[in-house]
DNA sequence: GTAGAAGCTAACATCGGTGTCAGGTTCAAG
DNA sequence: CTTGAACCTGACACCGATGTTAGCTTCTAC
């Protein structure tokens, strides 16, 4: 398939599928005229590296890691060096701290929403300014 | 405390706190001759900020949530508006998903370590025949 | 053969928190 | 008073995936 379907087919824009391609992501035949052809497995990869790309990994991270995986497109491919090992390893830490500061955020926005949700409205309507300054003087009225 | 003595103990940067205060997170007395002069609750804030700030917030939701928290500085403050929790929810869905991504993309992490650890050391390492650029410099970066 | 949709490359913009430097002021201790 | 550490403001740089535009070429259907 072509640049155009392989986009609709994963939602992700063109211009990221040829970035991919240019980090080598992704890799595609070209027709005479040089036009992209990609190959059936390349929807799954291209979900793949959204995953990891979603997790917080660098298109070199994943460069990597990418022959490693079994499923990217049949091939079992290679095995990771102990130096990626080592690399994946802290990964997996910096993503396992992530997780805990996600879940402990989530708590706290729960907290707020319940907090909201529980008490009365607010004895004076839609009246509190308490949005007007981000960048221009918020020192007047933060509290 | 100053703002060093600050900085030290929350592991943030001065760079940092001063953004803080530019975005309305951090509100600091002033010495005659213009010091910041900040609370022993300013620790905990920053720490409340930081969280945040690691959960993908931005300044401008963090703003708006910290006066409804209520262990920033004592006070219980304000209630969100229900635009505001409108918005929490919508902020909470896309952690949720962050949170998934995590996982997902951690347990592939864990397989290609396992993968590795379980395994003989690469019989062949010829396995990569065609390669357009090397792991070092994908197309024009240097590590 | 031709029109229009779809692709191509290249280059620049963006976002937002943080690093860093420059040049000047304040604070605290001798 | 003097000195050096600490602080101040302001400005610019960066990272890295993605958006966007421009100008041109290829493909496809008629």
């Amino acid at each position: 398939m072509r640049i155009g379907e392989l986009a609709r087919r994963t939602g992700v824009s063109e211009r990221s599928l040829r970035y991919y391609e240019q980090q080598g992501l992704l890799v595609a035949r070209r027709t005479d005229g040089g036009h992209r052809e990609y190959p059936e497995a390349a929807v799954d990869r291209v979900v793949h590296i959204q995953e990891l790309f979603a997790a917080g990994l660098h298109s070199r991270t994943i460069y990597k890691i990418l022959p490693c995986m079994r499923d990217s497109d049949g091939s079992p491919s290679e095995i990771a060096t102990p130096l990626l090992v080592e690399e994946l390893t802290a990964e997996r830490e910096r993503i396992d701290r992530t997780i805990n500061d996600l879940l402990r955020s989530r708590e706290v926005l729960d907290e707020v929403i319940v907090t909201a949700s529980g008490a009365p409205s607010q004895p004076s309507p839609s009246s509190h300014p308490s949005q007007p300054s981000h960048p221009s003087q918020p020192s007047s009225e933060a509290a």
